[in-house]
DNA sequence: GTCTATATTATGATAGAC
DNA sequence: GTCTATCATAATATAGAC
């Protein structure tokens, strides 16, 4: 009986501790992306949960590695996410798979915009957060692009130029046109939470960097 | 003979007085586009400037005083640069003027990465900053260019689409690529404190976005 | 115009009761 | 697993000597 008893509680309790920490990487995830890591409290972080502060330190032990915890699950479902997409599309033609992973990378961009804000918030310095990104997350994807997008490039799909360049440009005025949707409404009226925009946003990304002629280059 | 003395000593402490001001101006740009005004700290700045932190409530009042300070500084200079060229090149084609602004913005932007850290920083949360912003720079900014960018559009030379969603993936593209230059190194090896890349990269932008045929489109 | 000293609050992290 | 209480440090800002 009193073995019964004890592992219910056991297991309610682990079920609320899953919950707690789920509910602090959410929150941390929106704080940080917000406010980048030095402009972010513990404090917040924890009110915004609705759990109390100390409650941080004992399921993550230090502000730096719930920074981590919280970007890992972000990104970790990106990869996930886009890999998903580029194998179910492995027989596509190299130009409707490339259209894909625009619409997809913008739709996630849109959908979980801490992904890019807490990329620009932390790459505006050099710091070891902005390292360890780059090693886990972001050389990682670049390494696995690359290849298709020089082969987009020399089937003319793509336009010429150094493939990194074209790269960044890319991932980045889709990323930080999502990222800054704020500003981008503020600034121009250009209101990116309409799902008919978002589609239309991605078309132009698509007509502009995936509509060379099929058939030229290679020259 | 104690009025001139006078007189020099008080000219002497004004020219200190400014270049105090101008240390601090210069570090706290480098200091809020680093970490945001939330995660930087007054006795960093003054450290920076090599100054003691009490002066910046001397001579700024406030942090968040200083911070406008600062930031107009660098959105005045690129305002001036812009404007100046535009009007310089009124009588040019309309190809070819916007072509050299695109040079000119990407240059600007190297040598000045604060202006976007700074805008990619504050723009991330909904705060006063990114309101002033908007309403001082951002979006006279884009009422000024909108309608050039129309005609090219409609000449063909831009791609179709919505104006405004043009014009973000354009500044936002060029922003994000100089602003996040340590990341973009570290991600894809791609270099822009090489000269030859940054024209590199205003040549690609101005083949991407204004290589349209100048004869089609008006249909 | 510049400095030291300090008031006050906020922060990251911990100790120990329950 | 959760809470209150607390420590040590760092923050913004001010007061007042020089």
């Amino acid at each position: 009986m009193t073995r019964t008893a004890g592992r219910k509680a056991t297991r309610k309790q682990q079920q609320r501790s899953i919950q707690t920490q789920e509910k602090l990487l959410d929150a941390a995830a929106r704080a940080f992306a917000a406010n980048g890591f030095k402009g972010t409290s513990t404090r917040d972080i924890a009110a915004r949960a609705g759990v109390h502060h100390p409650l941080i330190t004992y399921h993550f032990k230090s502000k730096d590695e719930l920074w981590r915890a919280a970007v890992s699950r972000v990104f970790d479902r990106f990869h996930e996410v886009l890999c998903g997409t580029r194998q179910a599309l492995a027989d596509a033609a190299p130009r409707e798979r490339a259209a894909a992973l625009v619409r997809e990378y913008v739709h996630f961009a849109a959908a979980n915009p801490e992904l890019h804000k807490v990329m620009f918030q932390e790459s505006s310095s050099d710091n070891p957060r902005i390292a360890w990104l780059i090693e886990q997350y972001l050389r990682p994807l670049y390494e696995l692009s690359v290849n298709d997008l020089i082969e987009l490039q020399q089937q003319g799909v793509a336009p010429p130029g150094p493939p990194a360049m074209l790269y960044n440009l890319m991932r980045l005025a889709a990323g930080a046109m999502l990222a800054l949707r704020l500003e981008v409404r503020g600034t121009t009226g250009l209101d990116l939470d309409r799902r008919a925009n978002l589609d239309q946003l991605a078309d132009m990304l698509i007509r502009i960097f995936l509509s060379g002629n099929a058939q030229a280059a290679q020259a």
